[in-house]
DNA sequence: CATGAATGAGGCTTCATTCAT
DNA sequence: AATGAATGAAGCCTCATTCAT
């Protein structure tokens, strides 16, 4: 599904990948439907997982450096397909999938959340009076941009040089809050 | 097909929006295919067309600017349904085609060439040594980070504003610009 | 159609094949059914008019060897796709080609006489007063016979010996007849 | 098919006949193509077999004659469709299939070789050493004449009459032999 | 006489799903 | 927990045919 898109996605298909006859994914999913949300369930935990531990991890380099090279270099060593699926679900409107759209939103808060903090403890020492409004303000271009570069490099991957988004991506989130921070003094 | 991905766009369901027999359709365009690459040539040169008339028209703005202004708001007043059509199926990957993944190369193509040349216009008198430089360097990321608020916009609308993220993706862009410039200096 | 079978020759094979447009076709035909009519009258002129020739050409070998020698000769040079459309549409009972049915059988006829003319020539010398007799009594089987082998040449014509088959008919043939004319001696 | 041709044998119609769903036969035969193999393979097996019963069946006449009656009476009481079918598959020239011509040439060589035995056997009595000779000289065209009477009673069977077609094709095989062992003592 | 456009019916096949075993 | 068989609905596409120009 993360490949082809849902609906693209036959039970046969799903068949011939796994071994498994199309009553046993029914008997353990009981519908298309059904399969589709564990596996996104089961997608989003481990993705979500091995984030979080990536960020909890004693590092040496500054926050928002090592936010990004974690995220970045996760696209080329361990590609979330869980990521790809998501997107595809949510572009893929079947305008009645309230869930998926709740669980895109979730996600990206999380996403967000990890530049906001990332920001914030950037500029908790240098500005402790400026880095909840920088963290703020920034964060959701950040993520935005962040996407960006992920689409980039799903949609023509020969071309798309990861490396070089992610630092011109660091540059220019760190150029906006120093640009803040000059405006306010 | 822009809403719901080309799989799960039955050729049905496009007899009903538009009052015409399947066997017109394929007449007209031959295969689902077809009538997919005749979509995407038209939107592509339709939105395209128009951006660019946007740019070339007297415009008091400078260049880049006028590109993105322009460009977000037409997401918001004439939303380039083709643009996520583009999206979908680059992440579709039944791509034994080839010629989809073609189409998408190229049209990216000529948005980065739209940021481009925006770029060289805007250091093309401050820096004519440096334009070409600044321009190729960073129309990549800058188209990049375009692609992104765009996604955010299709992903959660409710919570994205894009007049911001335009102004932002300027600002980043120039940063990265200038301090190329000075590096240079 | 020779070559398909009437129901797998759509009209647009036809068109692609002519580089007439179908409503072209509908013109000058009227319908699919009157197409095939006219290619089955044309097949039949042309190849009984061939037939008739080579038959009242002046010819120095015996009638029977005359006649097989040119049939079998035709196949190889100059096959009669009409004959294969023929039997094709008489084994595929539409279960109401009463026209057809009636085609097939007036031209087997012919062959028969055929045989028939032959055999009575080739015996009125010797014996004059059985030659009729011979010629009524073998001529159908010499034509099922040789249908055989033009059947046999067409479902595997690497593994069939033409030449053979029709030496073994003629020898079969002749012998039926002396058979009988010792019978009655 | 073996009434129509395969090409104007809808599923559909398969399954007003046989009162299955069309998805019931897919699960059996997975395609249009792969349900005619199987029924070729089926008739073929059935025909052969009885066939064969029949001749190695205790038997007063000789194996020759015994071979003929069993097959052409056969045509009248059970008359074998597959065989029609089989003569139309190969008529049917849109064998980029290739499977197809394939099956025809081992049914037929099953059917040259029921001759062969048959002719053998007839022989190996009165001429050990000439058995032999004779059983792979003319089985082919002992084949070919049936298959030509088999195809006189399809195409005409009004006016055919099967039984005397068989007696003349048993003396005509016979005294293609006989004239053989004549000329080699 | 030619042609581009159109169309309802039907072509073969796959879909997601169920059920008895 | 697994599986072979079955099935109605729908999939994409081609059919023979018509008609205005």
């Amino acid at each position: 599904m993360g490949e082809r898109g849902y609906a693209a996605t036959g039970i046969s298909a799903i068949c011939e990948h796994s071994g498994l006859p199309a009553s046993s994914i029914y008997w353990h999913f009981g519908s298309k439907e059904g399969l589709l949300g564990a596996v996104m369930e089961r997608g989003a935990r481990q993705w979500l997982k091995s984030l979080q531990q990536s960020i909890d991890a004693p590092n040496d380099s500054p926050p928002l450096p090592a936010l990004l090279q974690h995220g970045f270099t996760s696209l080329k060593t361990d590609p979330p397909e869980f990521l790809r699926l998501l997107i595809l679900l949510a572009l893929e409107r079947s305008h009645d999938d309230h869930a998926t759209l709740e669980a895109v939103r979730s996600i990206r808060e999380m996403g967000r959340r990890a530049f906001e903090n990332a920001l914030r403890q950037t500029f908790s020492n240098s500005h402790p009076d400026l880095a909840d409004d920088i963290a703020r303000k920034y964060s959701s271009s950040a993520l935005a941009f962040a996407e960006g570069c992920y689409l980039a490099h799903q949609l023509d991957p020969d071309n798309t040089d990861i490396g070089e988004l992610g630092r011109h991506l660091e540059f220019a989130v760190l150029a906006m809050a120093h640009d803040f921070v000059s405006s306010r003094t």
